[in-house]
DNA sequence: AACAGTATTTCGTAATGCGGAACATCCAAT
DNA sequence: ATTGGATGTTCCGCATTACGAAATACTGTT
């Protein structure tokens, strides 16, 4: 048995399992949530709810509006998600690669790890140039599935035949986009190209109108740890310019990402 | 570590308070913590600590290296830590005017709320000029006192008389660096001065080197609901340059906000 | 002023989480 | 390889803890 993260769902403390579901209902909803709406969508007593709320509230996980009364997350969330981003030392490291990288090819930068078989952003560049574009959100802490996105796909590549066949069955294949590779037969071809490669190509795959080009970060050991990618209109990132340069750059950065971490090349 | 604040220190849930002590710890340790010493830190039998880390873990607020079996803190902790930044439409609208300000003073640019009577920093933006100067871990989801930092300052500047007496009470007047004011009078009367100016200055009472200016933003009811500042090291925040131009820019900046928000100023 | 909708508190009860101890696993040293 | 020590993980009977229905206290509205 591989030791595959945490999927046990005995044993599970039950307050920590509602006080997560509490989290992620207000997670949803900008302008908080009320007793009641909690109540119902959990199907819990309103007592419950308010216990459970009050001592969340006490520690800062959950913080409660003083007009409306309804509870919103807390910024001890803030604080200790902030935390782990700073100490990951991956992501300090790699920091002013990645600004070269955004500066150099003027679009948006992204860093992610793979975190229980999906990519986690941990760090996002853009340039002043198109940052006003559309999503002016901050990705950072998004989730996404693997095989809809380049990043995830550079890591993927790297999987042994088992653990592919585990993250297809846990994950599935879902058809986020018109492009996204549903089929697993397909996918494991175009992982054997994509690690042949080095690199990684979006087109399209994870959302519509977006392409993206990704490359792996190694560690000392050579496990792939993480990978960057510059994404970008479709209009812009064109099959051409990929070729021709976006695909030179990105593979360079990360290798000189990597090449930080202690990793050296082997023939 | 007592961050008493939200009253309630009885009707706790156990396990949501044991919970919070784990991942306050692990809050501590880029390297992870051992079940060990979990259990030694919080005076718990491992078997009780072993059960709470499987919960947190199965929802992601904890992680496990896979190499040296300690806990860190999980992803779902970044991804709940940026919903509740990207729910701050405060922060969004802020946005621009802040990337304008930072470029054109060529300092760093923090916003902060006001979270159970502590500074809590929602955004940074920093010109690539003094980027790699020292620290360059993101203050993201920091506190800080608000008597000892500018931005406190403003803020505090707006309490009423009875509110502030409560603040001092409750967190009192710690000295920081060699210049926090640390008597309650000498506060109030500085606060009367910030309240009259629309601007606060953090001459190294904070963090010995730095000073800071920083100035309040208002919501449409003319309520202070956020700060903003510039810092730097004091040889390049001089007196003078403050007086010149720095508190002006800040003050602007903060005004074209708080107007963003639907604040009118009245006369 | 009365009402309606909510948030909060109470309290007797039993289910939940507790934690000591057994078991498994890993690693280092022989 | 084998052993031993240390740590992580699981088990299970017991009592404490959290449960939740209902009563009470708000808060704003007509």
């Amino acid at each position: 048995m591989p030791l595959n993260r945490s999927f046990k769902p005995n044993n599970l403390v039950q307050t920590i399992e509602r006080a997560s579901s509490i989290l992620d209902l207000l997670g949803q909803s900008p302008q908080g949530v009320s007793i009641r709406e909690l109540s119902a969508k959990i199907k819990l007593p309103k007592g419950t709810i308010h216990r459970l709320l009050s001592s969340l509230s006490y520690f800062g996980y959950v913080r409660q509006d003083s007009k409306t009364r309804n509870y919103l997350l807390g910024f001890k969330l803030v604080e200790l998600g902030n935390l782990l981003l700073n100490q990951l030392d991956l992501r300090k490291e790699a920091e002013p690669f990645l600004k070269d990288l955004a500066e150099r090819t003027k679009e948006t930068v992204h860093m992610v790890v793979l975190d229980r078989n999906e990519v986690v952003y941990i760090d996002k560049v853009e340039t002043d140039q198109h940052t006003s574009g559309l999503k002016m959100a901050s990705r950072i802490g998004l989730r996404n599935p693997a095989h809809s996105s380049a990043v995830g796909k550079t890591l993927l590549a790297h999987f042994s035949d088992e653990e592919l066949k585990n993250f297809i069955e846990e994950k599935g294949l879902a058809k986020r986009a018109e492009n996204t590779i549903t089929d697993s037969a397909q996918l494991r071809d175009h992982l054997k190209n994509v690690r042949a490669q080095g690199y990684a190509v979006d087109d399209e795959e994870n959302e519509k109108g977006i392409r993206c080009v990704a490359a792996p970060i190694y560690n000392e050991g050579g496990k792939p740890v993480a990978a960057i990618s510059i994404s970008g209109p479709a209009f812009r990132i064109t099959k051409k310019m990929i070729q021709e340069s976006i695909k030179k750059e990105v593979m360079e950065t990360a290798l000189k990402i990597s090449q930080r971490l202690g990793f050296r090349e082997r023939k």
